[in-house]
DNA sequence: ATGGGTCCT
DNA sequence: AGGACCC
């Protein structure tokens, strides 16, 4: 049986493509109502990257050069949008908003997002069958007459979709275009139809006329210029054309599975499941740069680079556990992405954890410059002349924090800072999901004051009902645990014997338990002894790890029978 | 173009 | 580790 028309008339899913409009510049617009009524436009650099619509009616462009855009409208008024803190905030708490809809939403770049309706559908169908109307634009002229229910769906669909983005108003007062179709593909090109603050709804029998409205095979996301080119020289322009392009001469040029996939993909075939993003995988920050040729001038970039990053390591909250190092040299034939990277495990003990932030103290920095520069001599023999145009760090493997203040530690913890992950609070406290934060609010001065703790009562029974657990970030399926179970603290971790069993609660290898000197001895009084017990473990693990940081300030540390490092290796 | 990211090999 | 893709 041919696998294609099992796909073709696969219509089973809902998905829907949601486009925040010129997301960057509507940002500002809530920053600086002012800036609603006159044209304004968003500058990175040189380039005006995107504008108001306002400024859009005078002419202006994404990613317009700053002088063409000064030059058509004289009058803009710019916006330095260079630092994406408030972009990443707000797109992050419009995906969790998402989230409340499906477990199964997808983000791609700031703005937009898919999320799979399917369920939402059924069930929405289960107690509605009448007054089903379509919401919005309906893409093309044909008359739908698939028999596989895809039409009640989708249009069940498109009511969903403007119920989100009516939400998306009233909660973050952002206008965005949602694309609703069976596929990922098809949602986000018909979505596009229409902007902004509009939607589109397509039924598969109008998918051609959809696909063949684009002009060239590279307008279709998934393949890129790199394809393009290919496909080019196999005299492939058009979606027809690579419609019918012969598969074996497309086998030839990218192997089965890839010519499979974009073959389908000019179909309107996309059976890519949405699938949920977490929290980044990635936080990197690169410079490209005129010939760097001495040493110093690396270290010196690299440091600013590494600072920079700290700043969004922090605002994000997890420790990381590789960092990797990028580095373009200098080539007169210069074909681009010519990138060069080694990446290396670090120690999380590297980073001093705070309440509300990570930060590297003056010795862990000179480790971490020194792990970056064996690094770099990986790539480039310093003692020869060389020069490099461009250079990254990223991290990656990120170790969720516990949600700290679901640490039983933390939580009867003074006001004293404790240089151990083991202690870390996180600011996005009692979240129950990966992203998860407190109602929007467009304080954005400082991050901390959104997420105010909970009462302590309320902190407290939760607590004693939770199992003590942690997560590194890669491990399996993220969305379904929750932040607020997480935690990295382990009572009996500090054994170093083989017997550990993960959650219990009791046989410390020491009998007496105290109060730690920085709880508070009144309220550790009243709390049940097996939480003593944990309280006084936790307290006496932070001591052992400090001691540890202090006797073996550089050797890696040995691989002791805890938890932690239970699942740290990897 | 640049500077973020993701996923696949 | 690199490449291709996305915005």
């Amino acid at each position: 049986m041919d696998t294609k028309n099992i796909h073709a008339t696969d219509h089973s899913r809902v998905i829907i493509h949601i486009d925040i409009d010129c997301f960057y510049a509507q940002v500002e617009m809530i920053k600086n109502p002012e800036l609603r009524n006159i044209p304004m436009g968003v500058q990175q650099k040189n380039v005006v990257v995107t504008s108001n619509y306002i400024a859009r009616e005078t002419g202006i462009k994404k990613c317009m050069l700053l002088e063409d855009a000064l030059r058509i409208c004289p009058k803009i008024v710019l916006v330095n949008g260079e630092d994406l803190h408030d972009y990443r905030q707000i797109s992050y708490k419009v995906t969790t908003h998402l989230q409340k809809y499906s477990s199964q939403v997808e983000r791609l770049g700031l703005d937009e997002n898919f999320l799979d309706a399917t369920s939402l559908v059924e069930t929405k169908l289960k107690s509605k069958h009448e007054n089903i109307t379509a919401k919005g634009h309906i893409f093309g002229n044909n008359e739908n007459n698939c028999d596989c229910g895809c039409q009640l769906r989708l249009t069940v669909g498109s009511e969903i979709a403007q119920e989100i983005r009516d939400s998306i108003r009233h909660e973050f007062q952002l206008t965005c275009s949602a694309g609703i179709a069976h596929n990922k593909l098809l949602a986000k090109l018909v979505g596009a139809k229409h902007k902004p603050n509009q939607q589109t709804l397509l039924y598969p029998n109008s998918t051609c006329e959809l696909l063949y409205q684009l002009q060239n095979v590279v307008d279709i996301p998934g393949i890129g210029r790199a394809m393009g080119d290919m496909l080019k020289n196999l005299g492939v322009s058009t979606i027809r054309e690579l419609q019918h392009l012969n598969f074996d001469k497309l086998k030839f040029a990218f192997g089965e599975e890839k010519a499979k996939l974009i073959q389908n993909l000019s179909n309107g075939i996309d059976n890519s499941p949405v699938k949920s993003s977490g929290k980044p995988t990635s936080i990197g920050l690169e410079d490209s740069c005129r010939n760097i040729t001495a040493i110093g001038e690396v270290k010196d970039k690299l440091n600013q680079l590494m600072n920079r990053l700290m700043v969004l390591v922090s605002e994000d909250g997890r420790i990381p556990r590789t960092i990797k190092l990028t580095i373009r040299k200098f080539d007169s034939i210069s074909k681009m992405s010519n990138r060069e990277s080694r990446q290396t495990n670090i120690t999380t003990s590297l980073f001093t954890v705070k309440s509300n932030s990570i930060e590297l103290q003056q010795k862990s920095a000179q480790r971490l410059t020194s792990t970056i520069m064996t690094l770099f001599t990986k790539m480039v023999d310093v003692h020869k002349p060389y020069h490099i145009t461009l250079l990254g760090l990223s991290f990656t493997k990120f170790l969720e924090r516990m949600n700290g203040k679901s640490s039983i530690t933390s939580f009867f913890r003074k006001n004293v800072e404790v240089q151990s992950i083991t202690n870390i609070e996180n600011k996005n406290d009692l979240t129950t999901s990966p992203m998860e934060c407190t109602p929007f609010s467009y304080d954005l001065s400082g991050s901390e004051s959104e997420f105010e703790p909970s009462p302590k009562k309320t902190k407290f029974s939760k607590l004693i009902a939770k199992r003590r657990c942690f997560e590194a970030d890669d491990c399996p399926s993220p969305s379904k645990l929750k932040v607020a179970d997480l935690r990295l603290s382990s009572a009996k971790n500090v054994s170093s014997d083989s017997s550990d069993s993960k959650n219990s609660f009791s046989d410390d290898n020491s009998n007496s338990i105290c109060c730690p000197p920085n709880v508070d001895a009144a309220v550790f009084k009243e709390i049940p002894k097996e939480l003593q017990q944990e309280v006084w473990n936790d307290y006496k693990r932070e001591m052992n790890e400090k001691q540890e940081q202090k006797l073996q300030p550089v050797i890696k540390k040995p691989k002791t029978n805890t938890l932690l490092n239970y699942f740290l290796k990897n």
